[in-house]
DNA sequence: TGCGCCATGTAAATTGTTACATGATTTA
DNA sequence: TAAATCATGTAACAATTTACATGGCGCA
């Protein structure tokens, strides 16, 4: 299982702690990785027990108390044999549009194109959010190679998307005028 | 969870057996949804006591005995309901080489060209196989509407990755001259 | 003679999701 | 004043994967 490997990797660029990197998760990786809270806490403790990673109390006032990890040497031997290895699992994907696009023989023209229209409307949401990330933090000195190279992945995913849903739409239209 | 209505779409096209459904996972929907034998097994008979689907039992020399499926009135039903319903849950994905990616400020430029250049490989293998697919398919009279839209998104995937994996590249080696 | 294909299943183990639990501060 | 944010965790449940189990046929 790689949720190990994709909060080794996190931590490795600056230490933080388990809710930053929920949040990263949920804001930033969802088009490629993704993770609830109630796994990433669990993970984390495993993890120290193995001493990939170890971790600072931090007492606050007014906000909740927090823990903040670092990687360790161990940890980071860990994460570079996994990043270099050859076995290179191919990506496991659950879209359930496209699941229901497998099963548009049994709608309409008007229903699909709604369904659609909608999809559609999403994913240029979820552009120009990623547009905007990579706008706003593309001169921060933390922003890597790797958040330059995911995020611009981010973007000609859903520029895709969009791409094949209006493909989509005219291959619908034409298909309906032919009958 | 929406491997039941994976196979009520499968199904809904023509009665199939359990092994021709997983072989359709496997082959032809790996880009967007992925199960295992077990489970499919697993959820068809879950699926007959629900009675969204029937089987006949066929019984074969030579080969293996086998129990071919057939959606019922129930099923085109729950079926449908699900196909129209509003709520449409954004894409899971764990694409392994992406997580790597978001690492890449760990490894040298030649560690990483090396990477990318066997997922170049790999997608370039997945883009033909899918483009041969649907140029052997297309002519079929089976070769629905569901199919072809499924087969242009692999084929636009494909090509995005590769063009992506270029992309990221040539940034790695303008990086590395840059140092 | 060993591997892959056809064909279906169960059992065990691991992963992942949802619900439960707490509680102060900030924002609408 | 209700919801969202910060912050961490456990418990129960659901989904998924891997291993176990069987066995004939065709191919190299």
């Amino acid at each position: 299982m790689s949720l190990k490997y994709a909060l080794l990797g996190l931590i490795s660029k600056k230490p933080q702690t388990g809710y930053e990197l929920y949040t990263t998760f949920k804001e930033r990786m969802i088009y490629f990785w993704s993770s609830t809270h109630s796994q990433i806490y669990t993970e984390l403790n495993k993890m120290e027990h193995e001493e990939w990673i170890s971790s600072t109390y931090i007492y606050q006032e007014g906000s909740p108390n927090k823990k903040l990890y670092t990687i360790t040497t161990k940890g980071e031997e860990y994460l570079l044999n996994w990043l270099l290895s050859d076995k290179i699992k191919p990506a496991k994907i659950k879209d359930e549009f496209l699941l229901r696009a497998s099963a548009f023989h049994l709608l309409s023209e008007k229903e699909i194109i709604h369904l659609l229209d909608a999809i559609i409307e999403r994913e240029q949401r979820v552009l120009e959010a990623t547009r905007k990330w990579q706008h706003d933090n593309e001169q921060d000195e933390e922003f890597g190679i790797g958040d330059f190279v995911t995020a611009e992945y981010g973007v000609m995913y859903a520029e895709m998307y969009i791409k094949w849903c209006e493909k989509v739409r005219k291959e619908i239209r034409k298909r309906s005028r032919g009958n």
